[in-house]
DNA sequence: AAGTGGTCTAGACCACTCA
DNA sequence: GAGTGGTCTAGACCACTTG
């Protein structure tokens, strides 16, 4: 736990936010304020506050106190890039079951978004994912070549890739791009996830970077509508200042 | 333009990546170089290089030079904010007509975003949208009752309510959520996108709300699958000091 | 061991908001 | 006009990466 101050400062103003001391609509302490109170400089109270206004739970304007937004809390950086940690996170029971796993050569666009030559070889992964039993993801991913053997040496009903590529190989994912967009249900789609060719999906690509920004996997999620929801935040004013995630 | 001093210097960082100078991998000079380099404190460059890290361009990892992750741009607020501005920010042809324009007691779930009384009056639009002709997305939107009269007051084909809103009535959007998902077409949607009914639809429902908090509007709108994607990047290491944006 | 980013301080001035 | 957030400086120490 924090024994970074403005990790301290900010989980304390975040639990008073939850905890409905400052409802929506509210405005915090000035800065000046909180420093006292926490005998920090106004430099680490900005950092704090930084930290909440990048979670989009509150915004400031110069000359003006911050204001709450909303109460609740978002997904983490994890919970976007795992399937399995978003699902737990939420209070579902996740499985999943590997339907093949081979080495082949890279199409054009994994190629172009693993960073690799075209042609080098990846894993390709085919798995079909359920939620409290319920079929609801199909997830096609191409796996780079140098974690290849890790992931081919994981369980069959292996919940989730990303935590034994941490916790096993010290792999870990800390960069993320993904692309979201809709497209009906091809065949094989339609057959795993018990659907009519043509209904619609909700798709999730996305390209996970280890700290290097070597790029580990590039995978194309495709979700039964209705089972799931992206949410995202944002601000004209944008993000504030660097700080590390309660878990690491 | 920046008179502001770490504006200038992430500009400069942003074209020198996007040019090419620093490609995809390589090392950004350290903090004490670009401040000697900018003559600036190492405070400042650090606003700078936080700026493009929210951004998603660089990564970092304590002891190690930072290093570039992505050389393309990303959308703006504005742009995830406003249809036409989006549109036009990738050079495509924008029009919009307004079918319906009604005052009417707010659904559960309007009162709810808009933080008004289960009831109260808003506007509701009913809007086609097309993108160089083509007709790509309805747009259902509740208006809060506060800007009503200024919605209405506008022509029947007018290109962008966000704009309009601004720059004669001076409501600005500063802040806005986003809930991303797929759907299959209703009868509504599919005659005005002349589709069949069932086809795949990519949702974005967001409320907007003005720098002080107050909800503006709040949106439904759904796009014909294959002519809208959405993108993400996020980062285990999360983001850095507060920054305004280039137009503001 | 040297270099680098992460954290923190204690000041300063300015632009803006609000009563 | 007092208060507040936005920007900036010039230091400091530590944890971590790298050669």
């Amino acid at each position: 736990m924090g024994s970074i101050r403005y990790v301290e400062i900010a989980e304390a103003l975040r639990a008073a936010i939850m905890g409905g001391e400052y409802p929506v609509g509210a405005r915090l302490p000035s800065e000046s304020d909180l420093a006292a109170r926490w005998a920090a400089s106004r430099g680490t109270v900005r950092q704090a506050v930084a930290t909440l206004a990048a979670e989009g739970l509150i915004g400031s304007r110069q000359g003006a106190r911050r204001i709450v937004l909303r109460q609740e809390r978002k997904h983490s950086f994890s919970e976007l890039n795992s399937f399995a940690q978003w699902a737990e996170g939420v209070g579902h029971e996740v499985s999943s079951r590997f339907l093949s796993r081979v080495r082949r050569p890279a199409t054009v666009e994994e190629a172009e978004r693993l960073a690799v030559a075209p042609g080098a070889e990846v894993l390709a992964v085919l798995r079909l994912r359920r939620l409290d039993g319920e079929p609801v993801m199909v997830e096609r991913t191409a796996y780079a070549q140098w974690v290849a053997a890790a992931v081919e040496a994981m369980a069959e009903d292996c919940r989730s890739v990303m935590d034994g590529l941490a916790r096993d190989w010290g792999v870990v994912a800390q960069y993320g791009e993904h692309l979201i967009d809709a497209l009906p249900a091809g065949s094989e789609d339609a057959r795993l996830l018990g659907l009519r060719r043509g209904s619609p999906l909700l798709r999730q690509r996305h390209v996970s970077a280890n700290r290097t920004g070597r790029p580990i996997e590039w995978s194309d999620d495709r979700y039964r509508a209705g089972s799931v929801t992206f949410s995202v935040s944002n601000s004209a004013v944008t993000t504030p200042l660097a700080r590390r995630t309660g878990e690491g």
